[in-house]
DNA sequence: TATGTGTAACACTTCATTTAGTACACCTAA
DNA sequence: TTAGGTGTACTAAATGAAGTGTTACACATA
């Protein structure tokens, strides 16, 4: 369910962090779900525990997760829109960065349409 | 002309290398117009002369600008498309990673739309 | 009680970025 | 020829983010 790159400039944290919010936008994660704890998932993905704890805090400070200590890390009241709104303004920054360069709305634009996932 | 921001998690040479991009892009810096030199840059950005070369080095290494020892650094042979098609080869990883967190293209068609500079 | 949970703290390493300083070879204009 | 400007190269150091390793605590539950 879990995958990362470690080879990638990303940061693990915010790589996990990423992967929740997908699942959830998904519906592969649901309202008020059990997540892996931070031990069994530092463990699945070979890395310490201190950076899934991280992830996992800015889930919460977020509102996208509660966590109940002693019992574990949950998903939070669903709210698909706001999930999408939070990706959503993280693409805010690329726009404005193309734009900034000097590029048009419709070129982006088109170029959306040629990407293959 | 150059304007940097010391505050941005971006790197300043990065800062600097996709300024010139934005301002061949514009028309700004035209062909074979020589850039501002390594020192002079760095004393009004306030910044070290490496980082400063660096962010030449990068461009040269991408043909987008030519140095000749002794003489300066020069904008090379002017194809704005290339230009574009280096910022959009930018862009595509973030329309890939929305897309991989479950929006769907139109949404993010439509987000361009709204977002004012 | 034993086990699993989140959380916190600390020291440490690693790495990219940036700075500081020095030096060299080259070009050009006085 | 010389002085000053140019890119380039190199070493050393400081800084901060990210990640690791480890230990510890409080809480919940079977």
């Amino acid at each position: 369910m879990f995958n990362i790159n470690l080879q990638s400039r990303m940061p693990i944290y915010e790589q996990v962090y990423k992967k929740v919010i997908e699942l959830i936008i998904k519906g592969i994660l649901v309202e008020n779900e059990q997540l892996p704890s931070v031990r069994n998932l530092s463990k699945e993905l070979n890395i310490n525990p201190n950076t899934v704890a991280k992830a996992y805090q800015e889930l919460e400070r977020n509102k996208i997760i509660y966590s109940l200590s002693g019992r574990g890390s949950f998903v939070a009241k669903t709210n698909r829109n706001q999930m999408k709104e939070h990706i959503l303004e993280e693409f805010d920054v690329c726009i404005k960065e193309a734009l900034q360069s000097g590029l048009t709305k419709e070129e982006l634009k088109n170029r959306i349409d040629g990407v293959k996932l």
